[in-house]
Formats: C-alpha cells, sequence, structure tokens
DNA sequence: AACGAACTGGAGGGAGGATCTCCGGTTACG
DNA sequence: CGTAACCGGAGATCCTCCCTCCAGTTCGTT
C-alpha cells in the first residue's frame, strides 16, 4: 500500500514546482509538446534536476498541466450544440476550437497526436465528434448546412484552418478568421453548388491523418 | 580556366549517380527535402561515401533535381492566367498548383524554403505573385471573385487546402480536392456575403509564415 | 591478361541535441 | 543548530546527421 499521507513539499521545493508548471505551460502554449526538459527548466530559472525530481518525464508534465483543461474543448462543443440555431451554433463551434489552437499549440498537440490518447484523449475526441455529429445533422435538417457535406468535411475544415492558424501565428495572430470566414461559406447550402468531388475521407482515415501533425518549425 | 572538356564518368560511375538521382527524387517527392544524405544512399543501394563523392552536398542534388522543375509550376499558373474565363482560371490554377503539392513534397518544401530561396526560388515566387496579381483584378472586374478577397486570401486558400494535402497524402491522395471544393465556393462572390473579418494577412507576414512549414512527421 | 586509374562501401570521427543521473554544496525547519 | 530535504548543472549515454578516409574492387586500355 502506498504511503496514505502524502507529506507536503518543502517550501522552495513547492515553489520551484510551481515555476516549472508555469514555465511548462508558456513554453507548451507557445511551441507545441515537444519542447525539451532543459529548455523548461532553464525557462523556470531552474536546474535540469529539479524539473526531474518533482516530474518523473515529461509525460508526467503535460499530465499535470492538461488533464483538466481538454475538458474545455468539450465544453466548447457542447455549447455550440446547445445553440438552438444549429448552423450558428456549427460556426461558433469552430471559432471556438480554433482560437483554442491558434493560442495553444500544447493542447493542439495533444488532441493530435495518438502517443498521448492512451490517456482520455481518445475518448474525450469521440464524444466530441458524436456531439458534431448531432450539431451536423441539425444543421442538415435545418437547411443552413450544405448537404453533401458530412461530419468528417467538418473537421477537415477544423484542420485547414487550424493550419493557417499555426503557420500564421506569430505574424497575424487572427489571420485565421478570415481563412474560417472564407471556408464557412463553402458549407452554407446554397442552390447551384454543385457536388463535392471525390469522396469525404473516412473516420479512420482521418485519426491516422492528424496523428503526423507537427507544430511549425520555430523560428 | 576549368578543364573545357570534363571527361565524362566511368560506367560505374554514372550508373550510380542515375541511381541516386532516382532514389534522391523518390523521397523527396514522399518526405520532402529533409532527408540525410545516408538515406538517400541506402534507398539507391550505395555507400555514402559514393552519395558525396558525386555531389557535394544535399543542396547539390536537390539543385540537379529541382532545377528545370520549378519552371512547370510557373507554367501551370501562367496557363491558368491565359485562360479567357478568369474565374475558372483562377480555380485550375488552384487545382494544378495543389495537385504538384499532393505529388511532391520536395517541390512544395523548395517553394516554401527561403533557405533555397538565396537560389532562384524568391524570384519565381515574385513572378508567380505578379501572374497570380493579374487574376485576381480579372476575377474581380468579371464580378466572379467575392470583391473583398485579396490576392494573399488566394495564398492562404492554397496554403490551407495544401495542409489537407499534406496531411491527408498517405491516406487518401484525393481528399483534397473536396476541401478545395469547399474554400473556392467561399471564394465566389454572391450577393449577401458579409465582409470578412479581420485584415488581409501581408505578402512580408505570408513570406515568414511559409518559411517555417514542414513536412508531416512520417509514419 | 594485366595494370593503373577510377571508383566503391561503410566504418568511424565530429558536432549537436535530448534524456536522465549523480553528488558536493545549500537551505528550510523542528 | 543539526539534519533531512533540496538544489544546480556537469556529464554519461544515446540518438541522428554530416562528412572523410582508405583498403579493396572494378573498369577500360594497352
Amino acid at each position: 500500500m502506498s504511503s496514505p499521507v502524502a507529506r507536503p513539499l518543502r517550501a522552495d521545493a513547492e515553489r520551484n514546482r510551481q515555476r516549472l508548471l508555469v514555465a511548462a505551460q508558456e513554453l507548451f502554449r507557445s511551441r507545441g509538446l515537444d519542447v525539451s526538459m532543459d529548455d523548461i527548466a532553464a525557462h523556470a530559472g531552474v536546474g535540469v534536476g529539479t524539473a526531474y525530481r518533482r516530474f518523473r518525464s515529461r509525460d508526467e508534465l503535460i499530465d499535470a498541466l492538461f488533464e483538466e483543461r481538454m475538458g474545455e474543448v468539450v465544453d466548447m462543443v457542447e455549447q455550440g450544440a446547445a445553440d438552438p440555431d444549429p448552423w450558428r451554433g456549427l460556426v461558433t463551434m469552430l471559432e471556438q476550437t480554433l482560437a483554442m489552437q491558434a493560442t495553444d499549440r500544447g493542447l493542439k498537440h495533444l488532441f493530435h497526436s495518438r502517443e498521448h490518447s492512451r490517456r482520455r484523449v481518445k475518448e474525450i475526441r469521440d464524444q466530441i465528434l458524436d456531439t458534431m455529429q448531432g450539431m451536423v445533422d441539425r444543421a442538415h435538417a435545418d437547411g443552413t448546412l450544405r448537404p453533401d457535406v458530412t461530419l468528417m468535411d467538418i473537421t477537415v475544415v477544423n484542420l485547414m484552418v487550424g493550419a493557417v492558424a499555426d503557420l500564421t501565428a506569430d505574424e497575424d495572430p487572427t489571420a485565421w478568421r478570415r481563412a474560417l470566414a472564407l471556408a464557412v461559406d463553402g458549407l452554407r447550402a446554397r442552390p447551384g453548388t454543385g457536388p463535392l468531388p471525390s469522396e469525404a475521407i473516412s473516420r479512420e482515415q482521418f485519426e491516422a491523418a492528424l496523428e503526423c501533425w507537427r507544430p511549425p518549425a520555430p523560428r
């Protein structure tokens, strides 16, 4: 049996733990999860040894930071799903999740990796997709969403606008909004738009594609 | 003065040179330009030493392979510009250049790096953008292109559909066509579409953004 | 068929970068 | 004030990539 009461850390140790968490948070946000422990420790103004003493590995640090935050994304999606106007719900959902991606590459990275999906990410992603499927169905019934657009097309839009967000983040953090506006106009049902070419990608294909996303090269 | 007549390579040497070129071509296409000489040599069934004997550096190999191919991209764009219907020209131009990106990550990589733009890439890119500006102007005059869409928006569409092409290339090599169809519908002029949010990105910002593109992580 | 020049493969040295350990010195706190 | 807890960061280990070097092989010429 493990010790029932873990003695609290000494004051300096706890302070350093916090510093490490803050530093990791900042670096993960701006650069994605591929940040070395050396970088994190340096950014926290602490030795690497200290970093490894508090967090056995980078994964443990990631868990400590992101466990709760993943829920935020679920909330964004469900908030959109709760909108009585399905079209507006869909659009605000895209806006919200993209705003997240634009400001937190770490969280984005987490959702895109199968690496960390050994934990809860997979289930959360499935849950989100189920909710989104409902939104798509209602927007179809409503007649506002182009009928030949599928759930996977929505995720592809998310992916492609997300790419704009990634690449332009350091130059113009709002540039993705224009790209989203264009894409959203493409999603809207309208007379005279022919059927979409090719087939919609399958869910498995999409998961596989997600997996190899990497944050843009730092400059 | 350099030797006026370079003696031809011995038969085996020439054979290996060809093998290296083919191997490099294949790897660059499928993985982008970040392929090690070790990989190329191995893929050619040849020692690394041989690779370095024939090509002083990877850059030399890249030059040998891509010098002429860059012209193809210019042709694609100019072919679109020559279309009497400006809208159709714009769309086919996007299709062509994206089809290229979907099948040749090396060429894509070359166009996106400032690294290699010390050579001709920069001028070629400028030339392409000038031609495209003309297309955009004519499509505006024609009334088919949404009036608030700028040249840079077109390049952003290219970038974002290109991201889809990148990430889905191994799963479904045609998936990008659907994404392009959606985006193109968003570009079309239509009554009732409000002004686009945010500002169009500047050319300098776009160049900077391009630079940090990386091919997706291999699986 | 035999010889010298041209060529080959791949071991290995050097550079860089990440992970993780170890220990002499420092600090908190009962 | 003593000691258990904690600290920093040098450096061991393991990658991967670049590039060189040379003993051994192959070509093509005589």
